[in-house]
DNA sequence: CCCTGCGCTTTTTTT
DNA sequence: AAGCGCAGGG
């Protein structure tokens, strides 16, 4: 029962068993790389580490749920009631060090997470004050730039001196008041939570060392996704124990957009000379074919470590679906899949339809209910992305901090209270004025003169509202609060105003019930729990898993998410969809024009195909409503690829279907300069016969 | 101040 | 197709 280190091959064993060195795992697909982590964290219990001296960092919440999970089941009943290894993401670990260190860079302790809606009004507001003109620079384009910059640790003086165009001397500038303004409301963006933790290891050298010494291990998965500051502070943890294990596949690199650095699990070797590196090339979970498929469009990449990967014979070969349209290309799949469940061949949950972009699943979904397959949506539009939890959330914050101007302009007027577009101009007038948060000028006496009568009660009535829950805060439970909250604001009411659908209504009130009951959990099962601590966790961990997390996979149904979201994860039957020129490789690949993007496009697509056990079925539909117009496709040059079709004339047309498209946008651009318009031009694309599997 | 309706732009992927 | 800003009537 115990010899579980039996089920292990040569290679992960030697990754389980090499207990103090630096160690590289270059594991492929499906080749048991979280499984090995896994096995190793119990394996450094049993030989006598203690939990809590172990740090294991995965890509997503999911995960760590999960592996936590294994590990407890791995270590038996003996080890129950055991402290537990710190298993965690990168971004939940950096909350984690902040809340105990965020005085030191002069963060309240219950410091808001800003997510992205959040940090894109905090961006128009800092290009305001810098006088940037939207043309100039979108809030959009801002926040990007400055995820890039914090992630590689630039602060905006270094920025600024690094600056070589008036647009990135302006983007500096924003960057200086954008974070200014964080501060002053008391926030931290999501990069924060890295950056800062970088900020302050390198500031605080005791701090730094305090906190590697709680760690005798350090293990991360899904390595080729780490970003430069998440593999600072990795090295910086392990520099005295040097038990580092890392674990990753360059192929399946798929967040460079994102600042990932795919060039650290290369470098490895350079940084820990004495490494031992493990190459894991034994594929447990997919059909030859489905390999087959997979390693040849993936050996397209020229930017690679060559690897092959082995796996099981038999089985069958991939397939091609075309469809007419996405409508109809949802209907197939799903009519195939509702068939062969009626059939009793296939339960639901071995089916997975993978899409790249969240727009797509729309149609699955209504097909999916058409049919009365019962489906699970993952990501899409998450839970805190919801008006009635971001409406609620955002009380919750200003209530805890009323110098968070995003949460307080949001509330503000929601549910209508009488103060409008004119009284809200005129606060914050006032604010940019004083650099100070609204909440100050709301608290002036002077600022009376600025309103007229029924303005100036509707505030301070808002004001004693705020005030009142403050002082409750403290002396109830946040579920009880929050449910005084809700009744004493009359959301029921405004969720009646919003939506007229007696169904919608409905689920909207739901949505509001599940909020206020996720914070009655937290707090049951937190024994720190603070109403600031569940809302870090809101922003950070989508908690529209609150009942079951990884039980959620073993339910009766489809799982329909996209590419991104798959990654780690498997099913026999696996349907990808829209392999078609512009979605898979995605337009904003093609029109950056280089090897690197379309490569990482590729090995999207490649993440895709080997999350299937089984079968593997691949559709493109042949028209796609663009912008509510009908608009022909080619199909995805990674079909030509992977079938190993490439001297296929489809394959060059879906390559020059870029150029054709690059050039049809150089001439729209043209002729929209000269604000003449130009005609109607007809592309007319040929699309390849109906191909059938192959052998 | 609140609501409605019109015309305009805009669509990757996520912690 | 959907969200946003703006104009105009209640």
């Amino acid at each position: 029962m115990r010899r579980w280190q039996d089920q292990l091959n040569p290679a992960q064993r030697e990754v389980v068993e090499t207990l103090s060195k630096p160690i590289l795992v270059l594991a492929g697909a499906g080749t048991g790389k979280t499984r090995v982590i896994t096995y190793r964290i119990a394996r450094l219990i049993s030989a006598g580490v203690s939990p809590e001296r172990i740090l294991a960092v995965t890509f997503t919440n999911k995960a760590a749920a999960e592996m936590a999970k294994r590990v407890a089941e791995l270590l038996g009943s003996a080890h129950r009631r055991c402290p537990r290894p710190e298993v965690s993401t990168f971004h939940a670990y950096g909350l984690r060090v902040l809340r105990r260190h965020s005085a030191r860079l002069g963060y309240p302790p219950q410091f808001s997470i800003y997510d992205r809606a959040d940090q894109l009004e905090v961006a128009r507001a800092a290009l305001r004050e810098v006088k940037a003109t939207e043309a100039a620079l979108r809030p959009e384009e801002l926040i990007g730039w400055v995820s890039r910059w914090k992630s590689r640790g630039m602060d905006p003086q270094a920025t600024a001196d690094s600056a070589q165009t008036d647009k990135e001397s302006l983007a500096a500038a924003a960057y200086r008041r954008y974070q200014q303004l964080l501060r002053l409301r008391g926030a931290v963006d999501f990069d924060d939570l890295l950056f800062l933790v970088e900020k302050l290891f390198s500031l605080h050298s005791e701090l730094r060392e305090e906190e590697a010494a709680r760690f005798e291990h350090l293990l991360i998965d899904e390595y080729q996704d780490t970003n430069r500051s998440q593999y600072t502070i990795a090295r910086m943890l392990a520099e005295k124990h040097r038990n580092l294990c890392v674990v990753g596949d360059d192929d399946q690199s798929i967040y460079s957009w994102r600042g990932a650095e795919p060039e650290h699990i290369l470098r490895f070797h350079r940084d820990w000379p004495d490494a031992k590196i493990v190459r894991l090339e034994n594929n447990y979970r997919s059909r030859q074919p489905i390999l087959d498929w997979a390693n040849r469009l993936v050996a397209t990449n020229r930017h690679r470590y060559p690897k092959q990967l082995r796996g099981h014979d038999g089985g069958v070969s991939p397939r091609i679906l075309q469809a007419h349209d996405e409508d109809h290309e949802a209907e197939l799949v799903v009519k195939e899949i509702a068939a062969r469940v009626r059939q009793q061949k296939i339960r639901p949950r071995d089916v997975a339809i993978l899409v790249r972009t969240n727009d797509q699943m729309r149609p699955f979904e209504l097909h999916l209910r058409r049919q009365k397959l019962p489906y699970w949506l993952v990501g899409g539009q998450s839970f805190y992305d919801r008006k009635e939890i971001r409406d609620l959330a955002a009380y919750l914050k200003v209530i805890l901090n009323p110098r968070n101007d995003v949460a307080l302009l949001r509330i503000l007027n929601t549910p209508p209270r009488g103060i409008g577009p004119q009284t809200v101009e005129r606060l914050l007038h006032q604010a940019v004025q004083r650099l100070c948060p609204v909440w100050e000028v709301l608290e002036d006496g002077a600022a009376e003169k600025l309103f007229g009568q029924g303005a100036l009660e509707a505030l301070t009535q808002f004001r004693q509202l705020i005030l009142g829950f403050q002082h409750d805060l403290p002396r109830r439970r946040l579920d009880d609060l929050l449910r005084r909250l809700v009744d004493e604001i009359q959301y029921r009411r405004e969720v009646e105003r919003c939506y007229t659908s007696a169904e919608e209504r409905e689920r909207r009130w739901q949505t509001v019930q599940e909020f206020v009951e996720s914070a009655g959990s937290y707090c049951r099962n937190i024994p720190e729990a603070t109403p600031a601590g569940f809302l870090q966790e809101l922003t950070l961990t989508s908690y529209d898993d609150d009942s079951d997390p990884q039980s959620r996979l073993d339910q009766e149904a489809v799982v329909l998410m996209t590419l991104h979201a798959a990654k780690g994860l498997e099913f026999p039957i696996v349907y990808l969809v829209g392999l078609e020129e512009g979605l898979l490789p995605h337009r904003k690949a093609l029109e950056l024009q280089t090897d690197q993007a379309i490569e990482e496009e590729r090995r999207l697509c490649y993440v895709g195909m080997t999350r299937a056990q089984e079968q593997l079925i691949l559709s493109f539909a042949v028209a796609r409503h663009k912008r509510g117009k009908l608009v022909e496709t080619i199909p995805s040059r990674f079909l030509y690829e992977a079938a190993g079709k490439t001297d296929h004339p489809g394959y060059q047309e879906a390559i020059c279907g870029i150029s054709r498209r690059a050039a049809q946008l150089a001439r729209s651009k043209a002729a929209r300069r000269r604000k003449t318009r130009s005609s109607a031009k007809k592309a007319s694309a040929k699309h390849p016969k109906r191909r059938r599997s192959q052998p």
